[in-house]
DNA sequence: TCACTCCTCAAGTACTATCTTGAATATAGA
DNA sequence: TCTATATTCAAGATAGTACTTGAGGAGTGA
């Protein structure tokens, strides 16, 4: 076999990595299995998509070694297989960002208008956790919330944040966050607390990167 | 317009991106693009097809926004759009040899078996440029060490090494690089000085990731 | 202006991807 | 063992991708 045929095949396995990636419905499961495992049915949800298309999209992802599974009773649960993957795709939404053109439009039609909500940035917060003078809020599904979180961070999902608004402490800046730069829950949080008066600003990211900067996280016990 | 729509549309230009690096031969043009700018004329003898066919790929490289043009003449040069994308190359490279289960059997095919060449780090390496105790040799195609290359690096394209083993100074180590943890010319160099009885070692990466390191690189005079 | 070089575009063919629907499989619990 | 639930598989319509060949533009230099 010549090396130009054995050259093509090694890079056309790159590129099978690639082209997993090369799907908006597989990008928006990886972005969610990047706050750790879920199941078919959930990802179905999260994705708006049958179950047995979620599944053919879930296939394609294990095929290229990017996600792996667990089965539990009848469920599946598939996840990430390493952090390298996060950092893969975070790689990909910060080429995306800087070189494709429509993603700024497309980004400001889905997350609205953010020059008017203030971010703090991971080493900021970290700071201000340890100084203890914060509130740090997951305003994510419950789910990912027991999956992992930010050391210290309350749950509050964002379909429940109205109501849960009184039970925060008064005069104490809140510091909301979520799955990452292109999740919206915290941006509705931070605009929610806003205008009830409080003090609240958005982490610059999500779960995901202060993970991968190996600042301190919990987990539900199991 | 839904949010869901919206949405959709936002992860579908994530996609679109990955979908550009989503075939053997666009990945192969961004392996050699990493190097510096070529024209579509070398590129095309490069990845072993058609002028046609090169630059349709390197069309849909140039939409997802990965690549840029420059006008010389009748001549059109492609560079990479920043170093985001070589990282964003990097991390797919990295991702496909943790989790692709043929990228091994690939890899040692086409680049013969490593354990007994041994490598050096780029810290080391640039310790050593500078203590002033090494030969390092650029075995890479003239042009893309004229586009950048290691500082103090001599020239020395592999197709030319046999005949200038003898230049080298004698009692000296040659560490030689190329473009990258996939390429061959390194490994070949490394044989070659082997067997005619030099002490020589393979850079573990390449200039691209030399480059990234931010470690010191020459450009030729323009 | 003309011929030349370099590159891009268009048309055509074979192949691959995405999604839907409905059936098949695997486990849990009665 | 039987039924319910969760997931995967298979078939099929539609659209998109990858490559070839040949024509079309854009710049250079006589």
């Amino acid at each position: 076999m010549g090396d130009r045929q054995v050259k093509d095949q090694l890079f056309d396995a790159f590129g099978e990595v690639a082209k997993a990636l090369g799907n908006g419905r597989r990008a928006e499961l990886i972005d969610v299995l990047a706050q750790g495992e879920r199941h078919v049915d959930e990802l179905s949800g999260e994705i708006g998509h049958s179950v047995a298309n979620t599944s053919f999209h879930l296939r394609a992802l294990a095929n290229a070694g990017l996600v792996t599974t667990r089965r539990d009773g009848t469920r599946i649960y598939y996840r990430l297989a390493s952090t390298r993957v996060s950092d893969l795709w975070a790689a990909l939404r910060d080429v995306a960002a800087a070189h494709h053109e429509q993603i700024d439009r497309l980004a400001i039609a889905y997350l609205g208008d953010r020059t008017r909500l203030e971010q703090i940035g991971r080493a900021e917060l970290a700071e201000r956790i340890a100084a203890g003078d914060v509130v740090v809020v997951d305003v994510r599904p419950a789910a990912e919330h027991a999956a992992g979180h930010i050391a210290g961070a309350r749950s509050i999902p964002i379909n429940q944040l109205a109501a849960k608004v009184k039970d925060l402490p008064a005069g104490v800046e809140v510091v909301a966050y979520c799955r990452g730069p292109y999740c919206v829950f915290a941006d509705d949080a931070v605009r929610l607390l806003l205008r009830r008066g409080r003090t609240a600003r958005r982490l610059e990211d999500g779960f995901p990167e202060w993970q991968r900067a190996e600042l301190p996280i919990e987990t539900a016990a199991s």
